[in-house]
DNA sequence: CAGTCGTACGATACTCAGTACCAAGACGAC
DNA sequence: GTCGTCTTGGTACTGAGTATCGTACGACTG
């Protein structure tokens, strides 16, 4: 959906107020003013005054959600990792506009608490849609809780960075690096949970050959740890 | 610090009228007036409305900072699931005022984001004290970013069984074994990345003995990835 | 062309959170 | 007694967000 040229004179306009006076001491008056509508039909476009620097949250919630419904992939946390980067792709299609805002929130501690709240809510989307999948598996909700918060801690890792270098290259090839660290970890809490079938798995410990024995005594035992 | 007399009755007058009549509803001058005290005196002893729910949040931060300094862990990663126990603490403390606020935030989305706010808080901080320790190992910020997520995660987690369970038991052995996932998660992270000095690692894959063998081969090249 | 219906806009008025400022009382120190 | 400080109340203001009404404009129909 093509934003109406109305809406699209409001955002200018308040971009360039906010970048110009600070957002706080700009009015919603004058957003309206510049862009030459009235206060109401600033209210007809944006439900608040924030919302004109963060639109499109909810379409692209929308759009996480329908990936995750649709995926295929065999474990949730891959379905999850592959649904993040329908994230980082929105952020990245139009980095001027990405790069504007991030410039913006680090100056403004109220839009800074808005990105929070958004960001929440992708993570308790993830959050429920693992729960589901390995609903009935122990500390399932623990886990899920865990990977959600992994996979947007690793988004916003690699976002952060790919903004701060002002989007001067991909950030996708970050992007798997930081979600592999997540899935081999997830995959490794899944083998630490999976001793069932009767048991029959042999446990191997992995070291540099000029290791110190006490050393690898002392590891493998914290490896083995609790279980 | 014992808290003042008359903050202590606006607190009081405040979750009264934010039951009786929901949030929203309830105005800064009813709950100053309920309290037999000016508008003027609310602003006073709290910055905003929500304020008075969420009162002591700074104080408990700084105490989390001074343990995070006065830790004498030989991990970060341990450092910081140490210093999360004491917010928990924190709200196992006065259980009565934990679980009303609970009550009353999963009714109101204001609170809940003022809530999810202030977790942030408590994460950054974590991400920045990891950060620092970690300096100059590689994928250090993301690995702080991840750590931090992680342990605040965990520790949601728990504390919102606790509150769900309307608070009937202590918490703290769930966390601790929430915690030591984490703990053996990040344990085997570090020795994923320590593929240094010479590079003379053997590196070993361990399955069930009864597993298919092309599933095998799929493990291992997804768990050497793109290492 | 006339009538009409729906939509988008402007204008006004209102509620309420939050800020700034000032005046009055309480209270102890001297 | 008086001076200074600390707390409170009162008053006025800004600005976000809501509700409502009237109206102009265009489209569609007869």
């Amino acid at each position: 959906m093509p934003r109406s040229p109305t809406s699209q004179r409001l955002a200018d306009a308040a971009i360039q107020l906010f970048n110009e006076r600070g957002y706080d001491e700009t009015t919603v008056d004058d957003i309206a003013a510049r862009a030459g509508v009235s206060r109401s039909t600033f209210f007809r476009y944006y439900r608040s005054k924030d919302d004109v620097i963060f639109p499109d949250h909810d379409a692209l919630l929308a759009k996480v959600d329908a990936r995750l419904r649709a995926s295929t992939a065999d474990t949730a946390i891959v379905a999850v990792c592959d649904a993040v980067r329908i994230v980082l792709a929105h952020y990245v299609e139009d980095a001027e506009v990405s790069l504007r805002r991030y410039r913006l929130v680090g100056r403004v501690p109220a839009l800074r608490d808005r990105e929070i709240v958004s960001v929440a809510r992708y993570q308790r989307l993830f959050r429920e849609y693992v729960g589901d999948w390995l609903a009935g598996s122990p500390d399932a909700a623990l886990r899920a809780e865990l990977m959600a918060s992994s996979v947007v801690a690793a988004h916003n890792q690699v976002l952060r960075g790919w903004l701060r270098a002002g989007g001067s290259y991909a950030p996708f090839e970050p992007l798997d690096h930081a979600l592999q660290y997540i899935i081999r970890t997830f995959r490794h809490l899944e083998n630490l949970e999976r001793p069932r079938n009767g048991g029959d798995q042999v446990v191997v410990a992995t070291f540099p050959r000029s290791a110190d024995p006490d050393a690898v005594l002392d590891a493998i035992r914290a490896h083995l740890g609790s279980r």
